[in-house]
DNA sequence: CTTTTTCATTGACCAAAGTCAATAAATCAT
DNA sequence: ATGATTTATTGACTTTGGTCAATGAAAAAG
């Protein structure tokens, strides 16, 4: 709770009675290992701040996991496309490890945005930063080799591949686990 | 101008008063074919409407081309990135005919942030409209062929093969123009 | 109109990832 | 622990797009 209050210091000052009125809508959770946040076919209606524990998007095309992205601790967790657009989700949207987070329904989230310029501004801020992130995602699809993607994401997150299986992480960078297995073969 | 107005109306209700100081900030410019509304190494200080014309939105890597975008009349260009981050832009912007556009500064834009929520709030929808385009976009580099991509394109813009070269398309789709020629020649 | 330059097509060959299948290793459930 | 299931590795072969090079077509410049 703490570290959200931080995330948002540095996007936006709240004020006391405006933080006291978020945090009043934010909702607490528990998931277990292998539990769902979302499924396919459901309205995403909320967003949701991770305290603790990984997720990983996916869905099934042609009888194939396909995994779209990871999440972890201090990332903002959703369907945001679903979110924003009010279509049903085409993503599950499932816990990796036991997990903590805080979730916000979309309903009070406006209210919010209705009440306070400030959230609605923290509002933007968080689009905004959803965009550069995705724009990075797809810079590395254009640009770089499967192999390049895994070093980059391993840079980026060490200890990944500890926490989830190796056939997620090469659905994730774009190749079938056969090839990511032969990408690490070659060093 | 009538149709930002109408594009603005679809998602924020301007008063009359609010649509005006919006209005006095936009800055009209045309620009011929070819030329650069925004070059590498440039920081983007603006979001531009078009209202007629098309650009490429393109850099170069390892000596060869690379397009990323093109923008269409009715669209905003920008490098959003730049513009977000103010980092210097890592692309190029290029008319590709003779365009004309409005444009508004950051500054101006951040002003009317601070001045009307109305517009604060556009400024979030307008993000998380290009959060939704971009998301399109990275899908069909994961899940489609470069054949489909093609198709796709084509389908969305019958007219773009008449409009830009298509060794341009080719980038776009992330092909080479060769494998594109190929393409197109098995139908 | 003719020359030059740019762009598109085609062919032969190469490289990288996919497919199919077998096996080994790791994890899970009882 | 042990047997069952899931996950990872490896091999042989295929498919797809990239590379290099030649040729043809179209567009721009003079």
């Amino acid at each position: 709770m703490e570290q959200l209050k931080n995330y948002f210091n540095k996007l936006v000052k709240l004020t006391d009675q405006e933080w006291a009125d978020f945090q009043a809508c934010l909702i607490k959770e528990t998931h277990a290992k292998k539990a769902y946040l979302l499924e396919e076919g459901q309205k995403c209606d909320f967003i949701a701040f991770i305290e603790a524990g990984t997720f990983r998007f996916y869905h099934i095309l042609d009888g194939e996991e396909i995994v779209t992205a990871f999440f972890f601790p201090g990332d903002f967790v959703t369907n945001y496309r679903s979110f924003l657009t009010d279509n049903p989700s085409d993503h599950h949207i499932q816990a990796l490890q036991d997990a903590i987070i805080y979730k916000i329904h979309k309903k009070d989230l406006h209210a919010l945005y209705d009440r306070y310029q400030s959230i609605e501004r923290l509002g933007r801020l968080i689009a905004e930063n959803l965009y550069l992130t995705i724009t990075k995602r797809l810079d590395s699809f254009q640009h770089t080799s499967p192999e390049e993607r895994y070093q980059e994401l391993i840079n980026r997150n060490s200890k990944l591949l500890q926490e989830v299986p190796q056939y997620m992480v090469a659905s994730y960078i774009g190749v079938k686990p056969e090839t990511l297995s032969r990408i690490r073969a070659r060093k």
